[in-house]
DNA sequence: TTAATAGTTCAATAATTGTTGTATAGTTGA
DNA sequence: TCAACTATACAACAATTATTGAACTATTAA
């Protein structure tokens, strides 16, 4: 995961639309659908559908195989999990611990720490 | 989390700047930074960089505290978690075990399962 | 009080993304 | 082969988003 992949996803999920197609298809998963059951389920035109199933599919979040004529498109679930990976891999300066407590997030980040240096000397690249 | 929501969150990251600011505001938690160093560190403009914040904390993304003239933003990570959750909420028809194996995403969905069905007669809305 | 600093808002422009109809390519069944 | 069907590619247009400089507000220090 580098950051122009992560930036195409979020770029993928960033459309109500596609955002729907990806939502359909994880609800429908393992077995997927096909482009025109996608179509018919949102009342979306076969063009406009077409523009973002391609979106998501170069993007990765989406596999595509054919079946004669139609089209069968399956949500690639593992992906999203590498997206927050990438996300949080440096969190709180290789301290994850500080933020994340087992499988809970909750423990992260939401409190307000006191300040503790109002003019940093030296930053955390 | 829900839709409009999730598009918010999905948008404020589909930009390369966005990313980076909250990616470097999640290595420097939970102490944050203020506006003036992720502008030096990024090396953006201040009008740019303000209207990249504004999107991120509008979204939640971000959190922003005043300190005398500066203003201090940190990053928000539960949101990402509730995020995830919404999007596999309802992953396999209410299954997710087909496709979560506890705490690894590995096995979900990307088998290539054999075909089911060529022409669905019931969709799972 | 005055000058300097930090950050945002606004307006204009540039750039990107989304939507639609038409045309096209591939598949199926008569 | 031919007509119907599935889906995508293309082009034109609409809509949204990104970037920049100038002006503005608030805070700090002299």
């Amino acid at each position: 995961m580098d950051k122009q992949l992560a930036t195409t996803i979020f770029e993928s999920l960033a459309s109500g639309v596609r955002l729907d197609v990806f939502r359909l298809l994880v609800k429908n998963a393992p077995s997927g659908l096909v482009a025109g059951e996608i179509a018919t389920l949102l009342a979306l035109p076969p063009t406009n559908l077409s523009f973002h199933l391609k979106a998501l599919t170069q993007s990765g979040l989406l596999s595509v195989v054919q079946e004669g004529r139609y089209q069968r498109y399956r949500a690639n679930l593992p992906i999203m999990q590498e997206l927050i990976a990438y996300l949080t891999a440096e969190c709180c300066t290789g301290h994850p611990e500080q933020c994340f407590d087992g499988d809970s997030a909750s423990g992260c980040c939401d409190t307000e720490p006191s300040i503790q240096s109002t003019q940093a000397d030296s930053y955390n690249l």
